[in-house]
RNA sequence: GGGUAGGUGCCCGAGUGGUUAAAGGGGACGGACUGUAAAUCCGUUGACUAUGUCUACAGUGGUUCGAAACCACUCCUACCCA
């Protein structure tokens, strides 16, 4: 397969990265690539600790699929061994260890998310209890001869825990040591990364030296920060967009996202020219341009990479209405009751709105509950049909539907044949039927 | 193995015998405002059969009318020494 040359190559690789170690090399690797017609194995490793993938993982993933585009081979490792190893020290968090089975299934579902942004062909998917299984204890201990303490706590992460009197484990320190041989095991020639993974793809090097072998190149990419603008993108944290999130819901993280992330999200998640979005970048600071206008446009562009631009716009005029009271997003839960009559609470706690009832009330008496329904729904409130003695909170949104602003928390409801949307503040939605 | 400092609500952190469900901050959530967001302001932040009851300050047992606080033992973490 012939190879475009090298400076054409570099052009589109070296778009959203922020250090490569050493560029040279790169360079010198691309080029010995181009004339020999042997394409350049380009390594990512993950953990299956958890199957879910959202838009972080997406920009080293992006940058995959570019090298493919360009004709090489990427080298995907799935951490079995390390996953299945677990975390003996995480007593706070004590996550279960996982099964052979659960680690297998994991990765499968990584995968499918995986192939939404890196093309099926051209990739090598190797676990790596493959090699891990085999290693012989003199050789793991020769290894771990080539770490020194200090070059661990040079880490910051390990810094920070080590100076705020958190515990490390020994075996946290194997990590990098793994992560590393990995790079022997694949002989890869470009090892992709968060910055957060430098320490660990340059031990990879390390290693591979000490074998013999022509040492990988570091290519690091930002972290992305979560749509709070503030933090690295993380489900803990709440800040994430996933791939698997249904389009709607997907547009209206993207266009919810902080300001300060409009260039940034641009540069590294869609393939907009960069003049293009420095221009409209300056265009928002002079206010000739709204933000809105741009994270439209923004979210546009990425829905459409997931599920085409039909559902992207689908998914932004669904936003508008949900925002105008007159549709709910596709998150909205589901949930199923007996008809009856309940008290406001207990029926908030019994969707599953709320943990506790007190909180149900605080809630409530913060304004935060928001009831729809129709009107020829038998709807009771405190017992009298409503269509008779409407209460001054209920409103109507238009000829049959009607919206009541919940104040009372003693208040009890009596629903029969109908179905109801119970909304929780801005965008959490429950669907009651019978 | 020896010594020292610690373990408080989601997190940090005050509190050293009694109006303490526990100051303050962060985070989170709700409301107002807005552009959907940020910023700002206001409110909420243990549970329940709710002007009361119960459960909570690492665990267990004890002292006391009364303990998160005092005592004993246990568990856990860090640091120093070996």
């Amino acid at each position: 397969m012939p190879f475009r040359p090298v400076k054409e190559q570099l052009d589109i690789l070296l778009r959203g990265v922020i250090e490569i170690v050493p560029q040279e090399e790169l360079e010198k690797k691309l080029q010995k690539s181009y004339e020999t017609g042997i394409p350049l194995r380009i390594k990512l490793g993950v953990d299956p600790t958890a199957p879910d993938v959202h838009f972080g993982h997406t920009v080293v993933m992006r940058k995959l699929r570019q090298f493919q585009d360009l004709g090489h081979t990427v080298v995907l490792i799935v951490g079995d061994y390390t996953a299945m190893i677990g975390d003996p020290s995480g007593r706070n968090k004590m996550r279960p260890r996982l099964s052979h089975e659960q680690v297998l299934e994991n990765a499968k579902e990584y995968q499918e998310q995986f192939f939404k942004v890196v093309r099926r062909d051209q990739v090598e998917i190797r676990y790596n209890g493959e090699w891990f299984s085999k290693l012989p204890f003199n050789k793991v201990t020769e290894l771990m001869g080539q770490f020194t303490v200090a070059q661990m706590l040079e880490r910051e992460d390990f810094n920070n825990r080590y100076t705020s009197n958190q515990p490390i484990s020994l075996h946290e320190f194997m990590y990098p040591m793994m992560q590393g041989y990995d790079s022997v095991a694949i002989a890869s020639d470009v090892e992709l990364g968060g910055t957060d993974q430098k320490f660990n793809v340059l031990r990879g090097r390390d290693l591979q030296l000490v074998e013999g072998m022509d040492p990988q190149i570091g290519m690091f990419m930002p972290i992305l920060l979560g749509t709070d603008g503030k933090v690295k993108m993380s489900k803990s944290i709440g800040n994430y967009v996933g791939l698997n999130e249904p389009a709607d819901v997907m547009y209206h993280k993207i266009y919810s996202l902080a300001d300060n992330l409009i260039e940034n999200w641009f540069e590294l998640l869609t393939t907009v020219p960069l003049d293009e979005i420095h221009l409209m970048v300056e265009k928002i600071a002079k206010g000739e341009m709204n933000p809105n206008e741009a994270k439209h446009l923004l979210a546009i562009n990425i829905v459409s990479q997931y599920y085409g631009e039909a559902e992207a716009e689908a998914a932004a005029k669904k936003e508008r209405d949900v925002h105008s009271g007159n549709a709910i997003p596709s998150d909205a839960v589901e949930c199923k009751l007996n008809p009856g009559s309940y008290g406001l609470l207990d029926l908030l706690a019994e969707i599953g709105a709320f943990p506790s009832k007190g909180e149900a009330r605080r809630m409530i008496q913060n304004g935060g509950v928001r009831i729809r329904f129709k009107v020829e729904s038998d709807f009771n409130i405190n017992d009298k049909v409503f269509r008779n003695d409407p209460p001054a909170n209920i409103i109507p949104l238009d000829d049959q539907w009607f919206e009541w602003k919940v104040d009372d928390p003693q208040a009890f409801v009596k629903f029969e044949k109908s179905s109801f949307v119970v909304q929780i503040g801005k965008r959490k939605f429950y669907k009651v039927n019978f």
